[in-house]
DNA sequence: ATGTTATTTAGAACCAGGTACTAATATGTA
DNA sequence: TACATATTAGTACCTGGTTCTAAATAACAT
C-alpha cells in the first residue's frame, strides 16, 4: 500500500471514528505509531485529546448559542411610533468562549426587540432586516441601540426602522428593519398591548 | 470559607466553565490542588479530560443520529466549510404570549448561530446578514435550517453563506450571511481540524 | 552496483493533567 | 488534652501524546 492510499485510509479511519488512538490505528493500519504520527503531521490532524477538546468546544458553543433568557435588552426610553432606546450590557452567557466577543445574534436581538417594541400596533413583526456588524463587541462592554421609525405605512402596513447600536461613543452595529403591523385581531385576545414587550 | 460553601462555589465555576483545569480552580478558591481534587472526588466531578471526552462523545452521538423527527435545537449535520443542518423547536419562550408567534430573533439566532458554526476557523463573526423573514412561525413548530456555504475568500477572509429555514415544506426566513473567518494564531493549537468531523 | 533521496521505524526525553497513595500539618471539638 | 476532621505536601505512576536524533529500509536513477 502507498503512503498516499494509506493516509487516504488514515482519513477515512479517524473521520468514521474520530475517538481513535494512535495505537489503535496502528493495528489497523499495519504501521509504525511513528508513521501514523508523521502522517497525522503531514494531514494536519490533531492528536486525539485535541480533536476531543475541539469537539467539545463546538457543541458547548452551541449549546449556549440558543438563548434562554427572554429578554434582551432594556428599554430605558420609548416613544411609540417615533423612537426609542435600549441597553444590554455583554455578559458571559453572550459571548464566544474562546476569545470574549459577543455572539451577533444577542446584539441583533436587543436591536430586533427594540424595533418591533417601538411600532404601536397589536402585532408587529419583523418582515425582513439589512444589518451590519460594524465592530465587535465584547464582554462587559454596554451596548446602548437606538431606533427611530423612518416611515409608517397606514394601519395594516409595514413600517421602516432604523437602529443604531453603539458602545459609548462608537458605533457597532446598524440595522434597517421592515416591520409589518396590523391592527388584525385574528389573534388579539382583546388585552392592551404594548405589557409583554419587552 | 467552610467546605461546603467551597464545594458549592467549585460546582459553580465548573458549571460556569467546564474547560477549567484543576490549577486554574486553585487560583480562584484559594485553596491546594490537593483540596480541589479531594472536593471533586467528593462531588463525583470527573478530571478536565474526561469531562471534555464526555462533551465530544454526547455531541458526537447526537451529530451521528440523525433521527430528523425527535431531536430539538442542536445541529445535525455539518459539513465544515460546506453544509449543515439544524433543527430547532419553538418552545413558550420563544414567542410573544399574546398570539404565539415566534420572535424574529431566535429564528434569526439559530441561522446566524449554524452560518458560523459551519466556517472552520478559529473565529468566525457575522459581519453582515440580508435576512427576510417569509412567513410567522408559530409556538410548537420545529424550525429545520439548512445552511449552505456559497464563497470562501482565503484564510482570514470572508464567507458567504446562504441560510434557508422550513417548518415542514414550508420556508419560513431566508438570509444571507457574510461571515469573517480568520485563523488568527493566538489561540489555535495549530493544526486543521477540518479532517476529523464527518 | 552505487549513490541519492524518500520512507519507515526506533528510542529517549519531555509535557499536561491528571490518579493513587502516604504522610505530615493545621483546625476544631468533645 | 486527645481525637477527629480538613488541608497541604510530595512522590510515583499513567495516558496519549510532542520533539528530536538517528538508524534501517525501500525506491530510483545513473
Amino acid at each position: 500500500m502507498s503512503k498516499k492510499e494509506r493516509q487516504q485510509q488514515l482519513l477515512q479511519v479517524i473521520g468514521g471514528n474520530p475517538f481513535v488512538t494512535d495505537r489503535e490505528l496502528t493495528r489497523q493500519l499495519k504501521v509504525s505509531i511513528q508513521t501514523i504520527r508523521l502522517d497525522r503531521m503531514e494531514l494536519g490532524i490533531p492528536e486525539l485529546r485535541e480533536r476531543m477538546k475541539q469537539m467539545a468546544e463546538h457543541s458547548y458553543d452551541q449549546v449556549r448559542s440558543l438563548p434562554a433568557d427572554e429578554v434582551v435588552g432594556d428599554i430605558v426610553d420609548l416613544q411609540l411610533d417615533k423612537s426609542g432606546i435600549s441597553i444590554f450590557e455583554i455578559r458571559e452567557d453572550h459571548v464566544f468562549s474562546r476569545n470574549g466577543i459577543a455572539r451577533g445574534h444577542y446584539v441583533f436581538a436587543q436591536a430586533n426587540s427594540l424595533a418591533v417594541a417601538i411600532i404601536n400596533d397589536e402585532i408587529a413583526l419583523t418582515a425582513s432586516a439589512d444589518i451590519r456588524f460594524v465592530r465587535m463587541v465584547r464582554l462587559g462592554e454596554k451596548c446602548i441601540a437606538k431606533a427611530q421609525v423612518r416611515s409608517l405605512a397606514g394601519r395594516g402596513g409595514k413600517a421602516e426602522v432604523d437602529v443604531f447600536t453603539y458602545v459609548g461613543e462608537e458605533l457597532v452595529f446598524q440595522g434597517h428593519f421592515i416591520v409589518y403591523r396590523s391592527a388584525v385581531e385574528e389573534y388579539s385576545e382583546g388585552g392592551n398591548r404594548s405589557a409583554d414587550r419587552h
